[in-house]
DNA sequence: CGGGGTGTGGCTTATAAGCA
DNA sequence: TGCTTATAAGCCACACCCCG
């Protein structure tokens, strides 16, 4: 599978709520601020869409919020000040909020501090929210008083921390903001008296001895002694908080479980009612209802209750080995494949019908065919989208192509780590079906025997190449299957002979020099079928007997005299054509010296047509 | 403001390939 | 044929949006 691009995190909460108690606070801005009709207003707030796509959203929010509050009249240090209120003021959430979607993190904080710099404005103005309103305002109060000790707190942190230099430690940076921002137990703020005396009574200390200092030897030792123990300390606090967190992780993950577990028992508990219902009410109005078409009879379509059976492709697979020979049982299936062809083309035409929304998709499905697609979940449509959500993914695309994921996926098992390895033998096996050479099973192992015993051999000791395997790795790594021979990939040469002389020769001398005992020879028969690719629609193979056929063209004229035919033959060399002293060919020149002629093709496999 | 609907990430489980 | 593994299905929860 294609990796997700990275998500892109949408705006932090915190920032949100902060907009929204600035909204807050603009709403309740003291009657003493005019508030102008539009045209006399210089507060007009929105994103120019078209400076959005030429220079950015970052830059187009500037524009409206410096044009609107023109902060460069401000002298130095001078607070904004509120002109107007109402609607038009107003305008400026939505810009906030509509900005922050689409700009980095870095100029979200920029964002932050416009809109504290607007609170701070609103504040000044008089703006007060009312008690009965208080839950926002508590809300976003705790953060701002959480933001101002966050500050402190960093600040102070940042102090302790350069003057206890042996606390120091890059592990620390991993706490969380949160942390910091709770003051929560942290090693680094110094709660233990160990650490506090440490800084009441020694200026800056440091672990490493190198630092001159002009403390005493002795002294000198204490603080050394010291500085482990607070190491020591660190760590088990450390330890212990790992340990927390752990914990805390573990019991959110049982909880989840349990919640699924329940979850699914409370399902099954309603479709067995279901089911049951659906038994006992089959007569009087219902029966009537039925008829009339005014309700859905789910129960009509019993071929449909192993829909999720029949769409996989493997279901042999379990007929074949499930509960054999004491073996595992496995329960029904209860995946749908629903890259199956009859159920994707609904599917496909949802999609497009409903503009790619996974949760329209589903809907749509469910009420034209609910038998089909009862069970479809709208997150497993979602997962199909491609990146950007409108159409299907690379993956789901070949998943649909070949009706099922997982085949063809290239995987070669106990060889995957050995990439090299498999490279060569594919690009050997390629070679000899380009030659022409029948791929067997045998020849195949034989080939990956050697190559894998020449770059890998202590993997021989345990793997044993079975012929399982090899079937296995052509199919999965080339889609080869077993196909018969459809065209003869050459002929046998006029000195085959001689060149069966010297193959025998070779062997001989192969045999001789690395001591080959003669039942190590195995002859590989002559064999009409090889393995090659999937769904070629021409399968060469040597030893292939010839075909004797050639294309007879028969034409007339409208008048219907019969015009001189044309034969069109096939042939991969100049070899193939009649040559000039052929029998007969005196006889054809003299009888239709006026028609006979050759015309060639430059294709590989060439045709010539003679016409006479 | 609350309720319902929607989009989406992430967790758990099922499936079938692969290996010994 | 038992066990392992990569990937998809199934499902939930959270954030956000819209509407009354």
């Amino acid at each position: 599978m294609a990796p997700k691009p990275p998500h892109k995190p949408g705006p932090p909460i915190q920032l949100i709520r902060r907009i929204d108690y600035l909204a807050e606070l603009l709403k309740h801005l003291p009657d003493s601020l005019p508030e102008l009709p539009a045209h006399e207003s210089t507060y007009h707030f929105g994103l120019d869409q078209e400076l959005v796509e030429e220079e950015g959203t970052w830059f187009a929010f500037n524009r409206a919020f410096e044009v609107g509050f023109e902060t460069h009249k401000n002298r130095d240090g001078a607070r904004l000040q509120l002109r107007e209120r109402g609607k038009n003021l107003n305008g400026v959430i939505g810009l906030f909020k509509q900005a922050v979607k689409d700009i980095s993190p870095a100029e979200r904080e920029l964002v932050r501090e416009r809109v504290d710099v607007l609170v701070r404005a609103a504040q000044d103005a008089g703006a007060r929210i009312p008690v009965r309103e208080n839950r926002i305002k508590r809300k976003a109060s705790s953060m701002l008083v959480e933001t101002k000790r966050t500050k402190r707190d960093d600040e102070e942190a940042q102090q302790k921390d350069a003057e206890i230099t042996v606390l120091d430690d890059s592990d620390c940076d991993s706490d969380s903001d949160s942390d910091k921002a709770t003051g929560s137990v942290s090693f680094v703020r110094s709660k233990d008296p160990l650490a506090e005396q440490t800084h009441d009574n020694m200026s800056p200390i440091s672990i490493d001895s190198s630092s001159d200092s002009d403390l005493e030897p002795v002294e000198l030792k204490q603080i050394q002694r010291n500085a482990r123990e607070l190491e020591e300390m660190r760590k088990e606090v450390m330890q212990d908080e790992e340990q927390k967190r752990e914990a805390k992780a573990q019991k959110q993950k049982d909880a989840a479980r349990e919640r699924q577990r329940k979850h699914r028992a409370k399902t099954q508990k309603e479709r067995a009612a279901s089911r049951a219902n659906r038994k006992d009410s089959t007569s009087g109005s219902t029966s009537k209802k039925l008829i009339l078409g005014e309700v859905r009879d789910e129960g009509t379509s019993k071929e449909l209750t192993d829909l999720v059976e029949t769409s996989r492709p493997g279901s042999q697979w379990r007929a074949n080995r499930n509960g054999k020979l004491g073996g595992a049982v496995h329960g029904k299936q209860k995946h749908t494949n629903w890259y199956h062809p009859f159920l994707w083309v609904h599917i496909d035409k949802a999609a497009h019908k409903t503009l790619w929304s996974a949760n329209e998709i589903v809907k749509v499905l469910k009420r034209d065919q609910p038998e089909l697609f009862g069970r479809l979940n709208r997150g497993t449509v979602h997962h199909w989208f491609a990146p950007g959500g409108r159409g299907w993914s690379e993956a789901t695309k070949q998943n649909v192509a070949r009706h099922h994921q997982l085949a063809r996926s290239g995987r070669v098992g106990i060889l995957k780590a050995y990439p090299r390895v498999v490279e060569k033998i594919t690009a050997k096996l390629k070679d000899l079906r380009r030659s022409g050479l029948p791929v067997s099973v045998s020849l195949a192992r034989s080939l990956m025997l050697a190559i894998i015993k020449s770059e890998k051999p202590d993997l021989l000791k345990t793997f044993k190449v079975s012929e399982h395997y090899v079937r296995a790795f052509l199919q999965s790594k080339l889609d080869w299957s077993h196909r018969k021979g459809t065209r003869a990939a050459a002929h046998i040469p006029e000195n085959a002979p001689e060149v069966c002389e010297r193959a025998f020769f070779r062997a001989v001398y192969l045999m001789k020099e690395y001591d080959i005992p003669a039942k190590a020879r195995h002859v590989l028969t002559g064999n009409s079928s090889t393995y090659h690719e999937r769904g070629a629609k021409q399968v060469d193979i040597v030893a292939k007997d010839e075909k004797r056929a050639y294309t007879l063209l028969v034409a007339s004229t409208p008048s219907g005299s019969i015009l001189p035919f044309q034969q069109v033959w096939s042939g991969s060399t100049h070899r193939s054509l009649p040559v000039g002293g052929a029998d007969g060919m005196d006889e054809a020149h003299q009888q239709n010296c006026n028609y006979f002629g050759m015309t060639f093709s430059l294709r590989a496999t060439l045709d010539f047509s003679a016409g006479t």
